[in-house]
DNA sequence: CTGAAAGCGCTAACAG
DNA sequence: CTGTTAGCGCTTTCAG
């Protein structure tokens, strides 16, 4: 029944040195003391067999796989791939391995997904979720960093300020001489979508004249997004900014404006935010709140490095501050009336 | 050293099943023979006691993983989710995980994965690449499957006709009037672009009128398309067809059209190649040939999945024909004239 | 129908 | 410094 692949053991190379397997181990693992003359010789034999250590069979007995799974709730939204990358592009580096768990933000593929890394001793897994309950992981018992959205206050989390970026677009679109201005939102359950709003709705209340703000649901959505600001736009034509919680809802309000007939950025200003790659490449260019994605997957990684290896996480929060992409959509110089 | 994470074991459950370990595999496994009653007994016990059986142990037992790699260039290239997706998704529900790997088309870092996914007993691979040589993989000795771009004859690969879609996409242009059309193609050596290539130079060929062609390079890069065809066009501003030989490379060109002030499709009409999400968010829509990605990558599971479990492959080239989407960019009347 | 026992390939005490 | 040995948790003969 077993495969029929044969493929050199340790039994083989200590036998070909002249050696006990412990002392091919010793040396794979530079553990332990090898006299230096059997320690080449080892070498030698493995080389020359061309013998790799069996990773299914290490993991057996120390209960560790090198592996850790990455979930997401789905690899096909543009914002996470990147994330992903860099993840990876990390471990890979650490001698560590990815799987790709799409969860569609279903808690039942989540627990699945946890099931199956806990059959597999993965070693620990970074989370992009928020549906996930802190007792469901505390059931798991397996190192976990929150990436984008938080968990839990104590598991560590990377994640852009969001409120404070969403502040920073609005004050974009006001200082830019925007006297109308209104938001696309994502998801009410999603917590960053909500943290966005909010920073749009502090702007808008504590602005001089811009008490009346104006909110349509877009779902992160391009294709809802385009619907409710056409719609908005025809409601309200004097409507002159919008700030979109994500660049794909900024590229439907774009689709929006330009199924009225409504030039961009001339008579209305547009913003998006996460600075996804696609907001330079469309026409015109989307101004956004970029956010160091891939610095943040980076760093998310590397945490998880450190909390497999038994450190406790220095900090659970890590919060990276968006900056400014100015580009075409909201390029219009400052009126100076009031 | 062991962690002190305490899950139950088939030995727990045989325990306290009052069986003995075989009879608790056997049931689990739906193999050999088992009284009625003390299945059911293990059943409650197994459920009672929450026990998952560890697949670690069982992989090293029985040489596989139910584990697959997916090796894909780059994660971040708008073309690849989609595939993983439709990769992930299937197997998940046949029980098996998938291990990412993005290798920027580099041979060592090809290598690399197969070396880890071979150390791991991973049951196959996925493989979407235009370097990794036959002989390479027949070290690997494990099932394989190409996808989007073939690696040797006797792999099992599953792909568009490249030739004939854009052959389509140039008769398309065509179709709708275009007297002058250039191409924009992909890296020379990637098989796909230059299938794309001779689709166009056939059509170009074979239609009255139409004996000059002109091709330039745009490396599959929205930027590098983007610049390259603002000089075509400042250097033949007579062009007024573009056939670029993917999504990205298209939007480059109606970046590089708009740079100069050209209308798009008025005075230049614009096809692009995969028909990637991304293609259907601009302004103007994209006409594109469209893969049948997901399906694709669907189906190439599943023949993973017959190689994997012995069968052989029926049928090594799985051709798919790509669908002209014909939109914005493209939007115009034939012109009666000749 | 069921249990005992021999591994799968590797690591880590524990004795030399 | 090195070898022997006992597992890691599971599957599968091989005898009852």
């Amino acid at each position: 029944m077993n495969k029929v692949i044969n493929v050199t053991t340790i039994r083989d190379v200590a036998k070909d040195a002249n050696v006990s397997v412990a002392t091919v181990s010793r040396v794979m693992n530079d553990n332990g003391y090898v006299n230096p003359e059997t320690r080449e010789k080892v070498k030698e034999t493995i080389a020359r067999l061309n013998y790799q250590p069996n990773s299914v069979a290490r993991s057996l007995y120390k209960k560790e796989s090198k592996t850790i799974g990455i979930m997401v709730p789905d690899i096909m939204n543009p914002y996470f791939p990147e994330l992903v990358r860099g993840v990876e592009d990390y471990l890979i580096e650490k001698g560590f391995t990815t799987i790709l768990c799409n969860t569609d933000e279903d808690p039942e593929k989540e627990r699945l997904y946890l099931d199956v890394m806990k059959q597999r001793y993965v070693d620990g897994a970074i989370i992009v979720s928020n549906t996930l309950k802190r007792d469901l992981i505390d059931e798991y018992d397996m190192p976990i960093v929150a990436l984008d959205r938080s968990i839990h206050e104590n598991v560590p989390t990377f994640m852009v300020d969001n409120t404070v970026g969403a502040e920073q677009a609005t004050q974009h679109l006001i200082d830019i001489g925007c006297k109308r201005i209104a938001h696309v939102r994502g998801p009410e359950h999603v917590e960053n979508a909500t943290a966005r709003y909010e920073g749009y709705y502090k702007i808008m209340q504590q602005t001089n004249g811009f008490q009346e703000h104006c909110v349509v649901q877009g779902d992160f959505d391009q294709k809802q997004s385009a619907k409710a600001v056409k719609q908005l736009l025809q409601e309200q034509p004097e409507i002159d900014g919008i700030f979109a919680g994500n660049d794909i809802m900024a590229l439907g309000a774009l689709k929006g404006a330009e199924s009225l007939g409504i030039k961009v950025p001339q008579e209305l200003a547009i913003i998006g935010f996460d600075g996804i790659d696609l907001s330079s490449m469309t026409i015109p260019e989307l101004s956004t709140m970029s956010q160091p994605i891939y610095e943040m997957s980076t760093q998310a990684a590397d945490a998880l490095m450190s909390l497999i290896s038994g450190q406790t996480a220095d900090e659970t929060e890590h919060i990276y501050q968006p900056t400014l992409e100015w580009r075409q959509s909201t390029d219009r110089i400052r009126k100076e009336d009031n």
